[in-house]
DNA sequence: TGACTCACG
DNA sequence: ACGTACGTGAGTCAG
């Protein structure tokens, strides 16, 4: 049987991709759509063909021979959109990460390299598949040579294929003829003129007559209808410029060998870095056969419930110094867990079941015994698991999971298959499809089989990832900051989560309760006044309601409908009673659902809340929160506000809250060195009456509230990557009028502006910028050719060194009161961080103390050119200690 | 599942 | 000419 080859013509099909799939993008912001059609069009093609040998070829932007003929015609073509141009090299990357040959040369057209290849391979009695969006190619189509088009049509890709005979059928003329039909009628798209008053119907009608170009002048006369037999006679130079540009060349020098084209395995460990990178899930999927098989490392790992290779593995553990643990729980019950896996060396791999002699607790005291002995222990995610360690201690702690983290805050998740891939190369199978695999499979065998095979590969991929992840950690210089910050706030987080708040679920009810009462009035009220009953939650009937059927000004503006925002509904309410309403029903139903209500599902024991606190979430380095999020609980709005009465100590204990005042601000003040923003703190004024002051050339004593709601504004827009199209958004001003307020602040502030165009400067240069302690935020962005990626990469550039930094004194804030409570036996806790703002429940006999601690810890957490200062207030719940 | 809206710093 | 402020999470609708 003779060898198949498959041609791919790269542009074309990028750009069939691009129009016909959906937008895509990744986490980064990558625009993915046209990748991932391609690559499902070729993985379609390859399952159909199944060749030995295939080759995608590029047109290279350099100017070619071909180009410098037509460049008078160009003009046509409609540029590429940046969506699209972006997808480019990483498709190019994609393939290459799979070992398929990319094909472009300087002088060449794709259409040439393709027709070259396809021609070569014929010779050497190949079959061959050429795909491409357009049709050109048909004029390469023979008996071995299939052309093949697929059509896009709502997700579903046909392929529509032509061997010599079905061009002959579907056009009338066979592949050569092609080339002279389309020199003839012109291609607009391909800058081909052709020739005037010749479209497809004539050329059709004269090629089949007169079967080629030369035999249609030979009998010129024959032809009856004047105007085209004019137009021919006056243009034979321009119908055969056509045909030279109509023809691929098929004869090209290629340094392009047999064994360079061979299709190699395309399931690699760099295509799934690169797969995983841009959110190709279900292409993962192919992956997983390779995965499972190709490392026989899993030979090696020892399930057991032995208590006598227990003994052996945790004394071998003790020796080695150091050692990898984790522990697997069930999710049946907290605490309990299903296995440990332990490792001290690559064939020193044990999964332990608990059963008989071998029990849980014999497990986790043999683990704290390795904690107590010094060992070092790396494991994923370790703020779950103090419960097994029962240590303060961090300093001999490595968790990966930080790690990666600080390596690349930008990534979604974080998971030990990824860190087994980009740290290992190592393709492992997931926790996700063990669960499939678990819920599928009924043999114990096989199940048990499985198990041993994930839990392995995890606490196997920890121990060796750990060393390699410890060296980036100090290449990049982030070795401080993950011992001395992240690694300690590990043990302050699991405290925080465990230890959880309190709320009163009676007056969470009744102040739900009270809310429903207005809403259901207000309903009442929007209802007739629209004339009829529709859903106010749904912006889509809201939007129909208010700018179709009532005619409110200002419509249109999201992709959707019409915008219904809040900054919309704003200018409208002071004129239309029905729109305040709607923005009254707005807040009062989110305080009800997210708040009222969605408290109300999180509370457990003892009336307390226990939410999740995220440490690799932000791209910054804050933390979040979530299940519930404490840390939107209501403030601007005094209605909303209340709610945090419902949030109490416990008995015998107040709340101490304290919040740094204005700390991104001084953060800014100490980056920058500004001696006048310095100078401003040291006066211990409002900042932001001293800003408006200088901003406004005002005395400061004659400031007016305006001045300073917009010397605010701007102190604010500084923060966050200041432009005037912003400031302008914001104060409800012109834009040039915030331009000049930029440019004044600048004026007043010089050296802020200075640190701006650095950081920005620094960013561009490395790729990242980076805080007082070191921390990384990656800003791919400003490479971006997009105007307003730049630009918002620009912002980032400005944004994330303040708000890092401010978020860096935080956590070290957190981690010296932590331990101050904990080193004095103090019975007080640490419970909430809010960005800026701690939460400490106080035994009411240790008020004193710790406003104390607080007060030193967080102003001492930093040593900047300005002081840090903190408001900090009792309470005897939230609302009051605010 | 993505778009929209809105709560916080 | 382009068209937005920085960083999050949750509830809801609609396809």
């Amino acid at each position: 049987m003779s060898k198949k080859m498959v041609l791919i013509d790269g542009h074309s099909i990028l750009n069939r991709a691009f129009y016909g799939v959906p937008d895509l993008s990744n986490a980064q912001g990558l625009h993915t759509n046209a990748v991932y059609g391609f690559l499902n069009i070729m993985f379609k093609i390859l399952e159909e063909e199944k060749p030995e040998y295939l080759a995608v070829a590029f047109d290279v932007h350099a100017p070619t021979f071909r180009h410098e003929l037509f460049k008078e015609y160009k003009g046509t073509r409609k540029p590429m959109p940046e969506e699209l141009r972006e997808q480019v090299p990483v498709m190019k990357e994609v393939l290459q990460s799979m070992g398929i040959c990319t094909v472009e040369k300087a002088g060449l057209e794709a259409d040439d390299i393709l027709g070259t290849l396809a021609k070569r391979g014929e010779k050497e009695g190949m079959e061959v598949a050429l795909v491409s969006g357009d049709r050109d190619l048909l004029q390469i189509a023979s008996d071995h040579i299939k052309i093949r088009i697929p059509k896009t049509k709502g997700g579903k890709t046909e392929i529509e294929d032509y061997y010599a005979s079905d061009v002959q059928e579907a056009y009338q003329v066979t592949p050569v003829q092609f080339i002279e039909l389309k020199a003839l009628m012109g291609d607009s798209s391909d800058n081909i003129p052709g020739v005037p008053k010749v479209g497809p119907k004539t050329a059709t009608d004269l090629m089949v007559q007169y079967g080629s170009l030369d035999n249609i002048y030979a009998h010129l006369d024959e032809i009856t209808k004047k105007s085209i037999r004019e137009s021919l006679a006056a243009n034979r130079e321009l119908a055969d410029l056509s045909k030279v540009l109509a023809t691929i060349h098929t004869d090209c020098e290629l340094d392009v060998t047999w064994d360079m084209v061979r299709l190699q395995e395309l399931f690699t460990p760099e295509a799934y870095t690169l797969f995983k990178q841009l959110e190709f899930k279900n292409l993962l999927s192919r992956f997983e056969e390779d995965a499972v098989t190709q490392n026989d490392q899993k030979e090696t790992f020892r399930m057991t419930s032995e208590l006598s290779d227990a003994e052996e593995a945790f004394s071998a553990a003790e020796k080695a110094g150091k050692a990898a643990f984790l522990v697997l729980e069930d999710g049946r019950a907290d605490g309990d867990f299903a296995a440990l896996a332990l490792a001290s060396a690559a064939d020193q791999i044990w999964i332990f079941i608990p059963q008989g002699f071998l029990t849980k607790e014999y497990l986790t005291d043999k683990l704290k015994n390795l904690v107590k002995k010094g060992v070092k222990l790396s494991t994923f995610q370790i703020k779950n698991q103090y419960g097994y360690l029962e240590s303060d201690e961090t300093e001999r702690f490595f968790d990966v999971l930080i790690a990666a983290y600080l390596l690349n805050p930008l990534k979604n998740d974080y998971s030990i298959e990824d860190i087994a891939n980009e740290q290992l190369g190592l393709m492992i199978q997931s926790r996700q499809q063990l669960l499939e695999k678990l819920s599928l499979v009924k043999a114990s065998q096989e199940r048990e089989e499985a198990f041993r095979e994930y839990a392995g590969f995890a606490v196997y991929t920890i121990f060796m990832a750990e060393p390699r992840l410890r060296e980036k950690l100090r290449e990049t210089g982030m070795e401080k900051l993950f011992e001395e910050i992240e690694m300690p706030l590990t043990r302050v987080l699991h405290d925080m989560e465990e230890e959880g708040v309190e709320v009163r679920p009676e007056e969470l009810k009744a102040y739900g309760d009270a809310l429903v009462e207005r809403i259901e009035e207000l309903e009442h009220s929007i209802h007739k006044q629209a004339g009829e009953d529709f859903n106010i939650n749904s912006p889509k009937q809201l939007g129909e309601i208010l700018f179709e059927k009532m005619q409110l000004p200002g419509g249109k503006k999201t992709k959707t409908g019409y915008s219904t925002a809040a900054d919309v509904l704003d200018k409208l309410a002071p004129d239309y009673p029905i729109v305040s309403e709607i923005l009254e029903y707005r807040g009062l139903t989110k305080l009800k659902s997210t708040y009222a209500d969605g408290l109300a599902a999180y509370i457990g024991e003892n009336n307390r809340i226990h939410t999740t606190l995220n440490q690799t979430i932000t791209a910054t380095g804050r933390i979040s929160s979530t299940e519930p999020n404490l840390q939107n609980i209501p403030m601007r709005m005094e209605l909303g506000r209340l709610i945090r009465k419902v949030f109490v100590p416990r008995s015998g204990y107040v709340f101490t809250d304290a919040d740094y005042s204005q700390i991104e601000l001084r953060v800014l003040a100490h980056m920058s060195g500004d001696e006048q923003l310095i100078e401003a703190y040291r006066s211990d004024a409002d900042i932001h009456r001293i800003t408006a002051a200088k901003v406004f050339h005002t005395p400061f004593e004659e400031v007016t509230d305006l001045q300073r709601r917009n010397a605010k504004a701007v102190n604010f827009g500084i923060v966050y990557g200041i432009s005037s199209f912003g400031l302008s958004q914001d104060l409800s001003i012109s834009r040039k009028e915030a331009a000049q307020y930029i440019e004044e602040y600048f004026k007043t502030y010089p050296k802020v502006k200075e640190f701006l165009d650095r950081e920005v400067e620094n960013a561009k240069e490395n790729g990242y910028s980076v805080t007082m302690f070191g921390r990384r935020r990656p800003v791919p962005e400003l490479k971006s050719s997009n105007f307003m990626q730049r630009s918002f990469g620009e912002r980032v550039a400005m944004n994330a060194p303040i708000q890092g930094t401010a978020a860096d004194i935080i956590k070290i804030a957190m981690i010296r009161v932590w331990k101050r409570l904990k080193e004095e036996n103090l019975k007080s806790r640490l419970i909430l961080q809010i960005h800026d703002e701690l939460l400490v429940e106080t035994a009411e006999d240790e008020m004193s103390l710790v406003a104390d601690i607080m007060e030193k810890e967080m102003k001492n957490a930093a040593e900047l050119a300005v002081s840090l200062e903190i408001d900090l207030h009792t309470g005897k719940n939230w609302y009051e200690a605010k």
